[in-house]
DNA sequence: AAATCGGGGCC
DNA sequence: GGCCCAGATTT
């Protein structure tokens, strides 16, 4: 492996500054309280592609309702998705209850402390495999995030894009030789807090940062321009007509999304894919779709939408129908106060206001 | 290796 | 509007 960028630290005296500023400066974090393995996992599930502000409310919510891995993986994965609602990415919270249930089944409910068990868990890649360790059971095991990759990008000089898949095996390489053994745990969670509060993305605050003088990119004053990373494609537009469909009784018709892809398993009201199907079809569509008659009235809003990947363009519509019964398994009837027991992703959740008016 | 998978907050 | 966030899984 090529080392030339160690050769101009000392590794004994960066630990050594790096692990006094996070006794001194390590923020206050309700999974901090303890270092029990559970609650390390559930929040470093949360905290994928998350900030911590967001996710703190929601943290203290599900430890509250799931407080070991027994309550977990005897609860119903609909409201486990109701209280995920929100905070996106929710294949997290199904693989989380699949490998809490696997914990309870094959490991008598102890998280594994063995890399390999531990990482055969759904849900559980190489950062959260390394978090787990090095956290909740002291293992001098790598855990390398988008704060570490920049932190040590800037701290070693590394150019490489990343973006790029294969470029995390090198930081792993490098946090290897860096860790602290003694204080593994620390070590990790003081670069991540490093990352979130001093060598952030934009104007790094290097005057006050515990190891500038351990940081290439300080030194060369090039700490602007790292880490370099590939700029990502554009999302593609995507119009819908969603439809606020309301019967005789005063009931709601609610359609839940299929078991994989976009939003699987949460709730929504029917969309016509606007740019496949013209106006005059929308009423046969929906007949051939959900087998529903419905009557539809002029928009009532527009909701704009913006994925990672998709932007939807929603228009909403009141509609009415004089069915009492769907013929579809995918839909439902549902009063205003039966739907709030529902996960809705969140532009879905924007249209519930427009139903009582 | 690239695409998929949410949502919010910042500039 | 683009960028980033305590990434994992699928293609």
């Amino acid at each position: 492996m090529n080392d030339k960028r160690l050769e101009h630290i000392n590794i004994s005296a960066f630990q050594e500054d790096l692990l006094r500023w996070y006794e001194e400066n390590k923020r206050d974090l309700p999974w901090r309280e303890n270092n029990d393995a559970y609650r390390v996992w559930v929040s470093e599930i949360m905290l994928q592609q998350t900030k911590v502000d967001t996710v703190i409310p929601y943290f203290n919510r599900f430890m509250e309702k799931y407080p070991t891995v027994y309550e977990l993986a005897e609860a119903d994965q609909q409201d486990v998705l109701k209280q995920w609602e929100g905070l996106g990415y929710y294949s997290r919270a199904r693989n989380l209850q699949t490998a809490v249930r696997e914990v309870v089944e094959a490991y008598d409910g102890k998280i594994p402390e063995d890399p390999k068990q531990l990482g055969d868990l759904k849900g559980v890649g190489p950062y959260t495999k390394g978090a787990i360790l090095s956290i909740a059971y002291n293992q001098p095991i790598p855990a390398v995030d988008g704060n570490v990759m920049r932190v040590f990008s800037r701290v070693l000089h590394i150019e490489e894009d990343i973006a790029q898949s294969s470029t995390k095996k090198l930081f792993e390489h490098y946090v290897e030789e860096m860790i602290s053994k003694e204080d593994p745990s620390s070590f990790n969670q003081a670069i991540m807090d490093l990352g979130a509060t001093i060598c952030t993305p934009k104007q790094p605050m290097c005057m006050f940062c515990p190891v500038m003088e351990h940081c290439q990119a300080y030194v060369e004053g090039i700490q602007d321009r790292l880490p370099v990373k590939k700029k990502a494609k554009k999302q593609q537009k995507k119009k819908y007509i969603a439809l606020l469909i309301q019967n005789k009784e005063g009931k709601y018709v609610i359609e839940k999304r299929p078991d994989s892809g976009l939003l699987a398993g949460l709730w929504q009201f029917p969309m016509i894919p606007a740019d496949d199907i013209v106006k005059k079809d929308w009423q046969p569509w929906l007949q051939e779709n959900y087998g529903l008659d419905v009557e539809i009235n002029e928009s009532c809003t527009s909701i704009k939408h913006v994925f990672s990947h998709i932007i939807w363009n929603v228009d909403v519509r009141k509609a009415s129908t004089n069915e009492e019964t769907v013929q579809d398994s995918r839909l439902e009837f549902v009063s205003l106060e039966e739907l709030k027991k529902y996960p809705f992703p969140v532009p879905h959740q924007k249209m519930i206001p427009f139903l009582e008016e």
